[in-house]
RNA sequence: GCGGAUGUGGCGGAAUUGGUAGACGCGCAGCGUUGAGGUCGCUGUGGGGUAACACCCGUGAAGGUUCGAGUCCUUUCAUCCGCACCA
């Protein structure tokens, strides 16, 4: 055997595997199937090492699976529309679709040496029109089955660029390129009725066993369900139509405490005290400035104006409170108008204090006085007594205090009780141009008139473009301009274009039949559906895949999806992201300076490591790339404190930081199998890894001596005796074991730290009998799944038969896994005093017998009478004095 | 503001889920190999303490439960992520 030279063996077996079409996914009845899927990438450019360890991962599974004998579908293709593409073109100029084409061109390259298992004949790009056209079908039937409608929505307007901009060009209120301050604006959008399923997108969380906890109580919290009392107050001096004014409160409990009401900005009162009083509009749009993202709306400071209009309290005809117009009031949850109980509500309380409105308290703190007023008591459902309560919700605390007074209110007649959600309908309109066009038209004559089905797709214009902000689709006469398709008038194409995350809520069900001539085609559908295994960053925890349940939900009520896929991810993984260490400088004005790791350079100095920059080092006349420092030159720079560089550990991987790796270089250097492996080895997958030169340099080393090793068994006669066979034998059963269930586990990082055991035991054992062949081609199965090319040179060294990548997985003998004795600690109250090796099944009695007989156990119990004696079979003693 | 998470040696992390804290890897140190450096091989490596043992301390901090706590409970501090038009 030869030198390790990762490029030719990983040329030589990514062509041995292309040629004998292992990972081409087979729709066979007669194999149970297994579907991974990672999070299909945007074509920004290049891959970065967040990709290398997201499709290492899938890839880990998917060989793993395949060698446990199902049929496994891998695909990979291009979450390929958005807003980079045009900020490119507008930035260089140039065509968004031939940005993206090229850019996943590139990609595409840059993955194929990392071997990984992908069918890539079922790749496609979100922004084919064959994959968008099947959209637009989906989006006409979700049109007829009632999921689909239009209404207004408010935006981030920029009124200079006069463009609607996302939250992510808000910048401190302001647009990114205008740097004007933006205004919300109300528009008309085209909307999905998630909300229909808002009560079974939760209730179905509870089945979702293989996902993550902290996700499905993210996506709980986000569907966000409340049970409440909504109610209307009655007005006084309200302009006409105003009558009343419908509430929601979750806390009706508190009614007696309320102090004044407040409605939304946007809420139809607000707007019509607008129309008619200019002090008002003058608040109401200084309401409306800046950004329309939660973030901002909420961390605002509160502002409030009295609007003269005042209610009657539902339970006091006489007592009268003030209705305000509240920046916080927001007109997207409940019905945008709230009662104010400042008491206890922490919200309510700030602004009350504010506007000096009264606080009164509905119960107080168990053995506090009565007069609590003018302050804030947080609610602790277990220790409050209630003062201010109504008839019938007196001695009630917590959630029953809740519910009792919806009952009371019931009772009453003055509203009912209402279960309402947090989670919004969700918007889909995008005044963009590379995006899915929405397939609608209007007609002065018929209104809103669908496209028929035959002329899809709609495709997107290619002549357009990007000298002046805004939608290129607007400004596009023989594209916009129609004729109806329903009467034949003269009309309008809808310009707006689908939100992305459209795109990325059914690609998984496209990648089972990436041809159809319909959105799916349900045999194969119901052949390869469920995601049996999904992979992706946290950052998608919730709108994606919310977004995604919802889809499959649509898919299924319009024929798309058989009912069995509406949950369409059986297991999800969530992982971290690829970070690296900052070089960081600072310069005159105490800015940070940042270095590229090519110019730093870290030393030993007195077993101490100091990072200093290579240009310092050339001042001080010491050759920045020799190896040779001398002890001089060292204590000089230990002296110049200024010379050193700021380590900054663990930050995420960025352009302006300096500190992105790129994968390609990594490649060219050690291989794939070296990126492969050291991604997965150093930190729990769901965590961040570090990025570390010396750790990639460790895992290449690590390599090569594998292979030098089986080399030198390979040259070594048959049958030379080595070490104990048994051993080997064990040795290799273990390792089995604990790869598997760290395979299964998803605890990547604990399989490779039992592949280094494993491997330092056979570096040990130095033979060539028929046992040490064996732990070695088990060795190269258990490798596979992550460093496949390695694999298959050393399985086919070793006489392994066929593919390493198309062998069974290796089984291990449970009769190899027990151990017969046991090693057994001693403590004494509670330290570790001692310890003895009994057999594995000795009985407890037998035991104490022995631990008792330890000259180190009657040393320390010096004749103290034993108060206890605990045995944990097979664990741990402990004896208590 | 709301929601979710994470804190263990110089570093990444492990700990059979309440039972020997620090597996495995990096780094560092010593020895060997080498003309030298790198490579490679062996050994050591939580802190204090000792000639070496012994012993003491130790899982962000402070309390608590327990024969026994990194793991459970209470309080607290710090850091990171998401927030509906980034993907």
């Amino acid at each position: 055997m030869s030198r390790y030279e990762p490029a030719v063996i990983e040329a030589k077996w990514q062509q041995a595997w292309g040629e004998a079409g292992v990972f081409t996914a087979r729709h066979d009845p007669l194999r149970p199937k297994y579907y991974v899927l990672e999070m299909f990438p945007y074509p920004s450019g290049r891959i970065h090492m967040g990709h290398v360890r997201n499709y290492t991962m899938g890839d880990v599974v998917a060989r793993y699976k395949a060698a446990q004998g199902f049929s496994v579908l891998h695909p990979m293709g291009w979450d390929a529309f958005g807003m980079p593409a045009e900020n490119a073109a507008m930035e260089r100029g140039g065509h968004p679709k031939d940005w993206t084409y090229s850019n996943i061109a590139v990609m595409k390259e840059q993955m194929k040496p990392l071997g990984l298992s992908i069918d890539w004949s079922r790749e496609f790009a979100t922004c084919d029109p064959e994959y968008y056209g099947q959209q637009q079908a989906m989006f006409l039937d979700m049109m007829a089955a009632g999921l689909v409608y239009r209404k207004a929505a408010v935006v981030n307007w920029d009124p200079v660029d006069m463009t609607v901009l996302a939250n992510e060009q808000v910048i401190d209120g302001r647009g990114w390129r205008s740097n004007a301050l933006v205004e919300r604006r109300e528009l008309t959008q085209w909307f999905f009725k998630i909300s229909d399923y808002s009560g079974e997108l939760l209730a179905a969380l509870d089945g979702l066993k293989d996902w993550p906890e902290k996700v499905r109580l993210m996506q709980a919290n986000w569907i966000g369900q409340s049970r409440g009392l909504q109610f209307g107050f009655e007005t006084v001096a309200a302009p006409a139509g105003f009558a009343r004014i419908e509430v929601y409160t979750t806390r009706p409990d508190t009614l007696m405490g309320a102090s004044f009401a407040a409605i939304s900005p946007d809420h139809p009162l607000a707007k019509a005290l607008e129309a008619t009083d200019p002090v008002i509009a003058a608040f109401v749009a200084e309401c409306r400035r800046g950004g329309t993202s939660a973030e901002v709306l909420e961390t605002a400071e509160k502002l409030g104006m009295d609007t003269g209009v005042r209610v009657r309290h539902p339970l006091d005809a006489g007592w009268e409170l003030p209705v305000y117009i509240a920046n916080f009031v927001l007109m997207d949850y409940g019905t945008g108008a709230i009662f104010g109980c400042p008491a206890h509500d922490a919200r309510d309380y700030e602004f009350a204090t504010k506007y000096g409105l009264p606080i009164e308290a509905v119960f107080v703190g168990e053995g506090e006085a009565d007069g609590l007023t003018e302050a804030y008591v947080p609610m602790k459902s277990e220790k409050v007594r209630y003062v201010r309560g109504f008839a019938g919700a007196e001695v009630q605390t917590g959630e029953d205090a809740v519910t009792a007074a919806i009952a009371e209110c019931e009772r009453r007649g003055i509203g009912q009780g209402v279960t309402n959600y947090r989670l919004r309908d969700w918007g889909i309109s995008r005044q963009r141009y590379w995006g899915c066009p929405i397939p609608v038209v209007h007609c002065a004559v018929c209104g809103v008139v669908p496209e028929k089905k035959a002329n899809l797709p709609i495709r997107l214009p290619d002549d357009v473009t990007f000298d002046i902000p805004g939608n290129p689709l607007d400004r596009h006469p023989t594209w916009r301009d129609v004729s109806c398709p329903k009467c034949g008038a003269a009309a309008r194409r809808e310009t707006d274009t689908m939100d992305t995350f459209v795109d990325s809520s059914w690609y998984f069900a496209r990648f089972t039949a990436p041809h159809a001539v319909t959105p799916t085609d349900m045999t194969e559908a119901a052949y390869w559906m469920n995601v049996d295994q999904y992979i992706g960053g946290v950052e998608h925890a919730i709108l994606h895949l919310l977004y995604s349940r919802f889809f499959a939900r649509a898919m299924n009520k319009t024929g798309h999806l058989p009912v069995e896929a509406i949950e369409p991810f059986n297991a999800l993984f969530t992982q971290g992201m690829v970070t690296h260490e900052i070089y960081k400088t600072t310069d005159e004005a105490g800015r940070p300076v940042y270095h590229l790791p090519e110019d730093i350079r870290k030393l030993a100095i007195d077993g101490n490591v100091v990072t200093v920059l290579k240009s310092r080092l050339a001042e001080i006349d010491v050759d920045p790339d020799s190896s040779d420092v001398s002890d001089e030159a060292l204590s000089a720079i230990t002296l110049l404190a200024d010379l050193q560089v700021e380590v900054v550990p663990s930050a995420k991987m960025s352009k302006s930081k300096k500190n992105v790796v790129d994968p390609m270089n990594i490649i060219a250097a050690f291989g794939a199998d070296t990126a492969r492996w050291f991604v997965m080895s150093d930190s729990p997958p769901e965590r961040d890894v570090e990025w570390t030169a010396s750790g990639a340099e460790a895992t290449y080393k690590h390599l090569s001596r594998l292979w030098t090793l089986c080399g030198r068994i390979g040259d070594m006669p048959a049958d030379h005796k080595g070490a104990d066979d048994d051993l080997l034998l064990r040795a290799t059963a273990r390792a089995v074991h604990e790869v598997t269930q760290g395979i299964e586990g998803f605890a990547f990082n604990k399989a490779i730290a039992k592949l280094y055991e494993f491997t330092n035991i056979l570096a040990k054992a130095d033979g060539s009998t028929p046992a040490m062949k064996l732990a070695i081609r088990t060795l190269a199965q258990l490798m596979c799944p992550m460093t496949p090319h390695i694999a298959e040179s050393i399985w086919t060294f070793q006489g392994g038969a066929g593919l390493c990548a198309q062998a069974a997985w290796p089984k291990a003998d449970p009769a190899l896994l027990v151990d017969t004795t046991v090693i057994l600690p001693i403590q004494i109250n509670g330290k570790r005093r001692a310890e003895i090796s009994v057999p594995k099944d000795m009985a407890a009695s037998e035991v104490e017998k022995i631990a008792l007989a330890n000259e180190d156990v009657i040393k320390f119990l010096a004749g103290q009478p034993v108060k206890k004696f605990i045995v944990v079979p097979g664990r741990i003693i402990n004896v208590v004095i």
